[in-house]
DNA sequence: CGGGGGTTTGAGTCCGTTCAAAATACGTGG
DNA sequence: CCACGTATTTTGAACGGACTCAAACCCCCG
């Protein structure tokens, strides 16, 4: 539901680098450690290590041991997972305000899946022994991740069971229709835009399929008038069809 | 590896049921409470209702809200999740010593998914309040919950990667592979033989697939001389080429 | 002995895959 | 700014795994 302005990422600009602090950070109150009171977030502001990446790098790789975790302050990241037998698949994407890492530090000694910026991104990296001991100090911290981890948790097993129970095609309209909520826009004639965040290829590993697919579903859909795709750009010129989309099947 | 004794869940006797204490559960170990201190033990003790159910029974519904969490003591419990169309997957099996709803519990108003038992089973019902309670009192009990929960998302987008990538056939050798750690005994002879929990159904609900795949899938299998059925009980007679079959594909 | 659920088997269909080639977009250096 | 090489996307044709629908079978239990 609502939400029609474009939110983009602005890259960062110089002026902006030289200010990362966690207390004039405009995406603290979206993250975990809003629930930090001043002494603990002075604590993290120290201990935090700020970073930028182009677009492509690789922040932390399936297999590497866990050394802390990371807060994306903008940007766009993807998480991976990987197979014995090379087999991949996009788990999800990860957005400003969202701390990822968090499950594998929680769960295990390495790294579950890779990290990977699809767009200019900052991250700030809190150290292992960092996080640890602002966690004993600040119970709350832990539920708060606790609630979240459950919610990612929920979302993971409906991803399953859309897999499984739903159309190459059906899952493309959700997908459309989560993206929408963060990168939508309106054109001139007040029509929905999506500006894709990611290309065919992630699409097709997102939803668990081959990119071949996702072309041919692509063209099925703009047949049937539901939507127009120009590049990264999606033309959504009636909400109400889309949503049909995943009412059937 | 390892073990090739059979566990079964004892059905309780009349003089158990008398003697439900935390104290000396066999299962506490095995559990997020064993972090617990005698005094938190002692609230637990006084707030948990013990409850046996026969095979069958539906612990929760998904949808229903929550008002506590289950700690399974004896038996065997089925979790499963259904869509809005009708369509159900089970998710996973919880055993002895397992505690569930806690993911409900920390992530959401309501269930997300239903528990049905699918033996005998003895659970301990903890309920919301005596829960938070002992939570702000031991923070050490949420971060328990917390690498549990870090390792069961894990196992989740394992399973997500499984379901894109792997046939019917392959999941299938992985779940009796799985299925033997806990179920499997040998026979005279001293071949594995793995007594299963479910029925044909329930094994396609786990794969997201159908039970005739199921029924076709096991007689592809017996003709390749990999496994042989009866009934619930899977001969295995060369543990090797089963585990070839997760190899390819 | 006769239900009745679960399981198996069969035949046909469809969705998505695979492999291959063409078309398009993209970035880089000349 | 254009030309080139590369990567991505699209299209085509053929194949195949799993699904659907339907019927037969089996086994457990009353």
């Amino acid at each position: 539901m609502a939400m029609t302005r474009i939110r983009r990422d602005p890259p960062p600009t110089p002026s902006q680098m030289e200010q990362h602090s966690c207390f004039n950070c405009q995406m603290r109150n979206r993250t975990e450690w809003c629930v930090l009171p001043q002494v603990a977030l002075s604590q993290l502001d120290d201990s935090k290590r700020v970073n930028t990446f182009s677009s492509g790098h690789v922040i932390y790789h399936q297999g590497d041991p866990v050394r802390g975790i990371y807060c994306i302050e903008s940007g766009t990241v993807a998480i991976r997972k990987t197979d014995v037998h090379g087999n991949s698949i996009l788990l999800r994407l990860a957005h400003a305000g969202q701390t990822i890492g968090y499950r594998d530090f929680f769960g295990g000694e390495v790294f579950a899946a890779s990290a990977e910026t699809l767009t200019p991104t900052t991250l700030c990296h809190v150290d292992r022994d960092s996080l640890r001991n602002l966690l004993s100090h600040n119970p709350e911290l832990g539920l708060k991740f606790l609630s979240h981890i459950a919610k990612d948790l929920d979302t993971a097993e409906d991803a399953i069971l859309q897999h499984t129970s739903l159309s190459v095609r059906t899952r493309l309209a959700h997908l459309l229709l989560t993206l929408k909520d963060r990168y939508a826009g309106v054109n001139a004639r007040g029509e929905i835009v999506i500006s894709l965040p990611i290309n065919r290829q992630d699409i097709a590993a997102l939803l668990g399929t081959r990119p071949e697919t996702i072309a041919r579903t692509i063209h099925a859909l703009e047949s049937d008038s539901v939507v127009s795709f120009s590049g990264r750009q999606v033309l959504v010129p009636d909400l109400s069809t889309l949503l049909n989309e995943i009412e059937s099947n």
